[in-house]
DNA sequence: ATGGCTTAAAAATTAAGA
């Protein structure tokens, strides 16, 4: 059993990069995050014709989130609990026997802006479900673009990113609480190489520079981390023209 | 090295991402 997930940034612009990368990983399930999509316009019949079938929650412009499995996802539900004003940022369903929750946190722009604010606020309130949906569903998956960048290590160069958004303290206390939900970082199960990103700007040639953030996880419940026998960064993508500027991360369980 | 790149809106720029 294999799972993902990919931040695709605009998944009209890529649908090509999504159908050639399905083909050729053949995950069991991969959720999607900044669809920007709007679900009448959402490419339902390319994925089926993949032969994946799906189910999305997006919005024009920003945000919009989507999980594409082999068989059909049920029991879905968008949203957090309790917290109203989530603009499709995450959706959750049952694939199989396992419980998905796809997420797209927010980013927050900067540590003095409202949006950081309500970035704490959201992370609260994942965590405070979590606390018992962990328990719910021993076979529970949280998988998305959390951005932030949870140790030093995940950051390309510490020093300059020191005070920005994605490291701040607060952001690390908050990710590190979600995890103290019962989570585990699936990536850190494993030995992995130094300097191993999700992230990379498009700007500067930040890829080809390895300048880097590893912010998009496949976290675990203590059941499934147990049946965890890989998961790694697929940088294939980020190579191709016009690519995403983050990397899908790819889990297997046993 | 901290500039600039990509997307979507709309029709030249602006907002947002991270």
């Amino acid at each position: 059993m294999k799972l993902a997930t990919w931040n695709v940034n605009s998944l009209k612009v890529r649908l090509p990069h999504l159908l050639d990368w399905l083909a050729a990983a053949r995950p069991d399930a991969v959720c999607l995050q900044e669809t920007k999509t709007e679900d009448a316009n959402f490419p339902l019949a390319a994925i089926e014709a993949a032969g994946y079938r799906a189910v999305f929650c997006g919005q024009k412009s920003y945000n919009g989130v989507a999980i594409l499995a082999r068989g059909q996802p049920a029991e879905v539900a968008h949203g957090i609990p309790d917290f109203p004003d989530d603009p499709k940022r995450l959706i959750a369903a049952t694939v199989g026997d396992l419980r998905l929750i796809c997420a797209y946190a927010p980013n927050g722009q900067s540590p003095e802006s409202d949006k950081y604010v309500y970035k704490l606020r959201w992370y609260e309130a994942l965590t405070r479900w979590m606390k018992s949906e962990v328990r719910k569903r021993p076979r529970l998956a949280l998988l998305g673009d959390f951005n932030v960048a949870p140790e030093d290590r995940d950051v390309h160069n510490p020093k300059r990113w020191e005070g920005h958004i994605h490291v701040t303290p607060p952001e690390r206390a908050a990710f590190r609480a979600l995890l103290d939900t019962g989570l585990a970082d699936s990536f850190r199960l494993f030995e992995q190489p130094e300097k191993e990103f999700s992230w990379w700007d498009y700007r500067l040639n930040a890829f080809q520079r390895g300048w880097g953030l590893r912010i998009d996880f496949v976290l675990l419940s203590p059941e499934l981390a147990k049946a965890c026998k890989s998961a790694v960064i697929d940088k294939g993508p980020r190579t191709l023209e016009r690519p995403s500027d983050h990397a899908p991360v790819v889990v297997e369980l046993a």
